[in-house]
DNA sequence: TCTGGGGTCCTAGGACCC
DNA sequence: TCTGGGGTCCTAGGACCC
């Protein structure tokens, strides 16, 4: 058996966890620049509002029901995430790290009882975190992703626990799905399903194998014999990144070049030290400018290009350099942008790095890189190229972001 | 006024090899 | 008039996930 655990609207219960007063009353995290809403605690969605929605247009919502926004804190979401994980390690050997707050865990052979075991691991977390959870066991993932959904939404009944276990509660289950609502049916793939008169998960298991192959893939085949019960999909072992990327919307248009050299070369910067953290280089980069699509007294320009490397590399100096040649490409004047971004691509380990013939093709840069890396962990981030911005003048719009409460060595001291 | 960010996998088609 | 068979690699585009 297979167990996936989801924490309960992730963001808004890390929020809560340091503002308790909040445990009962709406509360919404929002995107980067307090733009979209991307996580809702119970009460706000009771209220209708739906993931995604740009929050300015909620904004008689928000007054009226004084919904608690908060700007988005990743440091403390992604350390409370690991705690979560750390918990969930040791309630079986295997585990699979699915999401920021999902996991898998592998039960093959626990001769115990797994709903009691199931609550024992929820008190555990709720205890050591504050953070809620939702699990849901049953023979394969997508089947585990199913009993999970079900324990979410009859909390009261199912305790936050649902168990597929027998056929009968399969059925049931498959019945009650509906097809949009299966995990890897997106809205596209959904849309074909019910042309054909298939609405619930149950009705896509009964359609003919062949058919499902030619119109979704291997990819929809697999879905459909993991939702009957059939193991197609096994747990994963963490993978190196095979791309990595850094793009951000800006609070302002930006028509300059300068200004959006300064940005992209930040940009880069940002993905080669990712790089270098997993230890990788990387062979292309990639860059892109985006106007607002939502101003439509705009033409829509979305302009990118990617371009090779001479050889891999996970040099800042190199990559920004790069980063900046393809910005120069697709760069037009006159064009207000909206949005900017780079992804390096291409990666590969960079202990085996292969070099060029015909140029010099040392690896660059890297004490430099190191003694960087190693300061800017240190004493935060002092040390950056000429061509990044120092003052704070990019600074994302967020107007309502909590403390740093479990990162943040001064907050630290202060709770103790 | 104000609309996020970062990933993965699969397929088809083109270019190339012998 | 008539023009093979069997591969690999890469890329773009489309779908999905959180």
């Amino acid at each position: 058996m297979i167990a996936l655990i989801d924490c309960n609207n992730f963001y808004a219960s890390c929020e809560r966890v340091f503002q308790p007063q909040l445990n009962h009353s709406p509360v919404v995290v929002l995107s980067n620049n307090d733009g979209c809403v991307i996580a809702r605690s119970d009460e706000s969605k009771a209220l209708g509002i739906p993931m995604g929605a740009p929050i300015f247009k909620l904004k008689e919502l928000v007054k009226q029901h004084q919904i608690s926004c908060f700007s988005s804190n990743f440091p403390l979401y992604g350390d409370m995430s690991s705690r979560v994980m750390s918990i969930l390690s040791s309630f079986s050997p295997e585990i699979e790290i699915y999401s920021i707050d999902e996991a898998f865990l592998a039960l093959d052979g626990f001769q115990l009882d797994l709903e009691t075991y199931a609550h024992t691991i929820k008190k555990k977390v709720e205890q050591c975190t504050g953070i809620p959870i939702s699990i849901g066991i049953a023979p394969t993932k997508a089947l585990a992703k199913t009993a999970n959904r079900i324990a979410k939404k009859f909390k009261e009944r199912t305790k936050g626990v649902y168990i597929i276990d027998n056929e009968e509660k399969r059925i049931k289950a498959l019945k009650w799905l509906k097809v949009e609502d299966i995990w890897g049916i997106g809205r596209q793939l959904s849309k074909r399903l019910q042309a054909q008169h298939c609405y619930n998960a149950l009705e896509f298991t009964r359609l003919n194998d062949q058919w499902v192959r030619k119109e979704f893939s291997v990819v929809g085949l697999r879905l459909k014999k993991e939702l009957q019960g059939e193991k197609t999909l096994f747990l994963e072992q963490p993978q190196n990144k095979k791309s990595i990327a850094t793009t951000r919307s800006f609070k302002e248009n930006i028509a300059d070049l300068d200004a959006l050299e300064e940005r992209v070369a930040t940009f880069a910067v940002h993905c080669a030290e990712k790089l270098r953290k997993q230890k990788s280089s990387c062979r292309m980069i990639s860059v892109f400018l985006r106007s607002n699509p939502f101003d439509k007294s705009q033409p829509n320009v979305f302009r990118n290009t990617t371009i090779s490397l001479p050889y891999d590399s996970d040099s800042s100096i190199l990559i920004a350099s790069y980063a900046k040649r393809a910005l120069r490409h697709i760069y037009k004047e006159g064009i207000p942008y909206k949005k900017a971004g780079v992804l390096v691509l291409g990666l590969q380990p960079s202990e085996n790095q292969q070099l060029n013939l015909f140029c010099d093709s040392k690896p660059k840069h890297k004490d430099l890189m190191n003694v960087m890396d190693k300061m800017n962990k240190r004493y935060g981030n002092t040390l950056q190229l000429g061509s990044q911005n120092t003052t704070k003048k990019w600074l994302m719009r967020q107007e309502n972001l909590s403390k740093r409460y479990t990162t943040d060595i001064n907050e630290l001291i202060q709770v103790s």
